[in-house]
DNA sequence: AACCACTGCTTGAACTCTCAACTAGTGGGT
DNA sequence: ACCCACTAGTTGAGAGTTCAAGCAGTGGTT
């Protein structure tokens, strides 16, 4: 921060802001312990079995997986490894680079799955989808777009600087 | 699950469904980045903070605490044990009642937090404000409304059925 | 006064996430 | 062929969260 100024938070903002956080930050924890409690899992390994079983063969790349469910590397190492102790994953090396590996949805896991999508889904629905009015949803969408949309830039902004701050560092 | 329907998402609904999932944990990861980076403490930590700073006496009992933030007591006994190893916070018990603890913004907390708080306004403008039209961000408070309002029923529901589940089980 | 269900808060262990190394393999220059 | 910077993925340690169990104090009942 050596911004001369910070644009504070007028008191509207301010209150839709924390409504917002208090909402969404109820609404994902209330996700989580549902799929804890009744599927063993949280919301972010669920994640993962639901992008595998949408590729094809039930098989991705982990760097491709990574992206898709938009955790780090390490993150997702440390899941695959956890759902592959639970026998839902497996691994296996990549062809064509050697360096590569490919996580596989087991048929153990798809079942897991779809036993775990119902709950999931319902509380998805009665949560957020059934207190909204179309429009509100249609409004989400395009908020969500947006902000979407403000933070890829920020990701090229910060990787510019890092390297701004290399330059600077070496000599 | 035994309702016999599952109410699945249409492909409307999964598509904003999936981009409000991505924007806004990108959006949290981010937030959660920035103030770990510049101030060495995670998003929560800077909430609790917030909370007692607009105390009176900068004093509030741990229960309290726990509501305002939405946190578990749990979660909120071991964050104040880290905020007060940090000096931020220190605890002593609570007059009236001595089973209970309140917890106390030092002034190294409020500096910590005066310090912090720029940086993490500016994230929160420049990612979610700046972003958004006046009328989104008006439309996204009303849609936290809405889903805030859905959810307290949910918490009754859990209570009630917490409830029902005993009185089977005793006997 | 002795009981007992309940409340306020803490604790420990297991789990997940983050961050900073680290290993191994790739591909382009020389 | 040999470098060397870069990419793919893993690992380990430490921080934070969850869940279940625990301790102590409270307040109503008998």
């Amino acid at each position: 921060m050596n911004e001369s100024e910070t644009r504070w938070l007028s008191a509207e903002e301010q209150k839709v802001w924390r409504t917002f956080m208090q909402a969404f930050n109820d609404f994902n924890a209330h996700l989580d312990r549902q799929l804890r409690r009744d599927s063993g899992m949280p919301v972010a390994y669920y994640e993962i079995l639901v992008m595998l079983s949408e590729a094809p063969d039930h098989c991705l790349r982990m760097g491709e997986l990574a992206e898709l469910v938009r955790s780090s590397r390490s993150r997702l190492s440390h899941a695959v490894a956890a759902l592959e102790k639970s026998g839902y994953v497996s691994r296996c090396p990549a062809d064509g680079d050697r360096r590569g590996a490919v996580a596989r949805l087991t048929d153990t896991g798809m079942a897991a799955l779809e036993e775990a999508a119902p709950g999931h889904v319902t509380e998805v629905r009665e949560r957020l989808f059934d207190p909204l009015t179309e429009e509100q949803v249609k409004a989400l969408g395009e908020i969500a777009e947006a902000v979407a949309a403000g933070m890829r830039p920020a990701c090229e902004k910060a990787i510019a600087e890092e390297f701004a701050a290399e330059a600077v560092t070496e000599v």
